[in-house]
DNA sequence: CTTGAACCTCTAGTCGCTAGAGACATTACA
DNA sequence: TGTAATGTCTCTAGCGACTAGAGGTTCAAG
């Protein structure tokens, strides 16, 4: 039986993050102590490594929690995994394809200025003030 | 003068969202009509442009309080706008850095299982329990 | 002058945590 | 066995950047 410091040690999750998954019904309660501290088994370490680790691909709680309930039901079709595992994919995609515009725009403001002189004659400045001077949508 | 509605439209920043960054600071409180409805000036609308130009490009609300008051002071050196710049693209690039290694990540996963079978044999669920089938660190 | 859309303030909810207060439990060492 | 240090408990509130809704007031068109 692990307390929740050393649990928190074995996963790399904080103490608090963990009381909080309990909460939102990601992990489930825990036998306690006899002083009423949280006692893990094997088990517990193993869905809180699954949790943690979808979390760091960054999927959202509700999709962590479709997972462990695929998981915790063998027989279950495994369509709805992929399906989520797919989704969270192109959400990435789409972030990437996102921020890559941005850079594209950034770049070019940052370039545009040497930081130099004065706030009056700053081309980050001006180009946030108007639009027009933007070569891509963002 | 306009309202708050037809400056929404103008800039396509939603009215709570206007009121939003009124109480934050970013804008000054408006003039209001005898009704207490706010009336804005061209003023206003260029500065939200301003704003709504940056929080597009993924400014933080506390750098467009710096960079805007930086544009209200023509006679600073604007030193201070590159160096937010540069650092807002430096995140921008280490979010996409981020990304890029969760999208191999998750494409692999995603690839490792057609979706037919039952989640007993389930490869994204496989993947997710254990952080050794991973190829990459995220 | 009436109607309906737009506007007002205020509170609370979103997501995924994080921080802090004040009290109790456990553990290590003397 | 005593005590001190560390760990843990619950509860509340805060973060950023909004968004939603309630309940009431004002505006503009016909």
């Amino acid at each position: 039986m692990f307390s929740i410091g050393t649990l928190s040690r074995h996963t790399g999750v904080k103490v608090p993050t963990i009381r909080y998954y309990e909460q939102m019904g990601l992990l489930p309660e825990p036998e306690r102590s006899a002083g009423n501290q949280r006692r893990y088994t094997q088990k517990g370490v193993d869905r809180l490594g699954f949790i943690k680790h979808a979390r760091d691909l960054g999927f959202a709680m509700a999709a962590i929690k479709s997972l462990i309930d695929l998981h915790e039901h063998p027989d279950k079709s495994c369509g709805a995994a992929t399906d989520i595992a797919q989704a969270q994919l192109d959400n990435v995609r789409q972030k990437i394809a996102r921020l890559q515009r941005l850079e594209h725009e950034l770049d070019r403001i940052a370039q545009g200025c040497d930081g130099a002189g004065f706030a009056a004659d700053c081309y980050v400045l001006t180009a946030l003030s108007d639009h027009n001077l933007c070569k891509t949508t963002h």
